[in-house]
RNA sequence: GGUGCGGUAGCUCAGUCGGUAGAGCAAAGGACUGAAAAUCCUUGUGUCGGCGGUUCGAUCCCGCCCCACACCA
């Protein structure tokens, strides 16, 4: 069964040009976008985001974003789910599709899939918690050492998020993670094309510095101040959100703040970078180099489009 | 002009009873399969302000100079 329809994929680091060309590729092969974007998709937060401008959004059909509440649990798993099914209905009508994100794993869940896993039973996961916070790191090593010591021979036992995340399933289902995760890579019924944006390091970080102070300027401490009642959910726990709920709680001036969301937004950008810069089937192209990237496109799709 | 206190890593500072120095922050590198804008790991050579002196040896002691801050004129 030879492959008819192509998936491009742009990931980059935040601010480096990503979502303005997806839409000009969108506009190009008259397609639409899917976003692998794990804080996009919530309607709730707009500028923190940098989400598309509501005119872009209504140019070019878009997929998970403003798709759900910061009150819904969202991951990977579910964004492999919803994606894939995004693909399939724009695969219907068109030869092409877009996904563009900055989100590491989820582009990996998209493009590779990611092992499927128990459900978690709610009680456990709510009591282990619990007791890692009353009880502290030394319990969690010692719970994870006692229930699943295959994982804690071989895996992180220094980031408590991984400790809580095997504990959990070994407590939910009996299986240590570490034997659920396979890595297997289901075949996926397009070709896949992942472009990168590519910057000078000094760019992506002058890019975010004024990024940041321009969402200050179109009202970000007000969108910060209507959220602060969710500030403990997830979604939350988003640069230029949690900067701003310290600032609001009077533990630093505004202007510290600031300074907190671009010191950490270049940080978070560094990460991305280690992140794509491992994958070596990204091709790395200026953002604004449309023609060299359009023309790496049509060099690498199948014969059959366009 | 006088007195005092400083001048050590990008920043804030510690320290060496004289044997060429170390923390925090920043920064850099990395990991990462259901919180991933999250979480975690690793990394510290710098004319110890300048020039002289004493000494086997000075960032440390002494002298002079430069710079910063405070106070007194």
């Amino acid at each position: 069964m030879p492959q008819q329809k192509v998936c491009i994929v742009i990931v980059g680091p935040t601010a480096s040009g990503k979502t303005s060309l997806s839409l000009q590729l969108a506009a190009h092969f008259g397609t639409e976008i899917i976003s692998a974007d794990s804080r996009q998709c919530y309607r709730e937060l707009n500028i923190g985001v940098a989400k598309p401008s509501t005119a872009e959004l209504n140019r070019v059909q878009h997929h998970f974003i403003n798709s759900h509440s910061i009150q819904q649990e969202v991951n990977a798993g579910l964004f492999e789910t919803y994606a894939l099914e995004a693909a399939a209905q724009i695969f219907a009508k068109h030869n092409v599709a877009i996904v563009v994100g900055g989100t590491g794993l989820y582009v990996k869940a998209f493009c590779r899939g990611i092992d499927p896993m128990p459900a978690i039973d709610e009680d456990i996961r709510l009591r282990i918690r619990k007791q890692y916070e009353d009880y502290g790191m030394d319990w969690l090593q010692q719970m994870v050492q006692q229930h699943d010591p295959l994982y804690y021979d071989q895996g992180e036992i220094h980031n408590p998020q991984r400790m809580l995340r095997a504990l959990e399933i070994k407590l939910s289902s009996g299986q240590s993670i570490r034997s659920l995760q396979a890595a297997t890579t289901p075949p996926r019924p397009f070709r896949i094309l992942q472009i990168g944006t590519q910057l000078s390091r000094e760019q992506v970080y002058d890019r975010i510095n004024t990024r940041v102070g321009h969402m200050l300027d179109i009202g970000l401490l007000d969108e910060v101040k209507t959220l602060r009642p969710y500030r403990q959910l997830n979604a939350l726990q988003t640069v230029g959100y949690t900067e701003l709920f310290t600032h609001l709680d009077g533990h630093c001036t505004l202007q510290q703040a600031v300074e907190e969301i671009r010191k950490n937004t270049r940080r978070y950008a560094k990460r991305q970078l280690t992140w794509f810069h491992r994958d070596e089937t990204i091709h790395w192209h200026h953002p604004e180099d449309i023609k060299g990237i359009i023309e790496y496109i049509d060099n690498n799709k199948p014969e059959n489009i366009r």
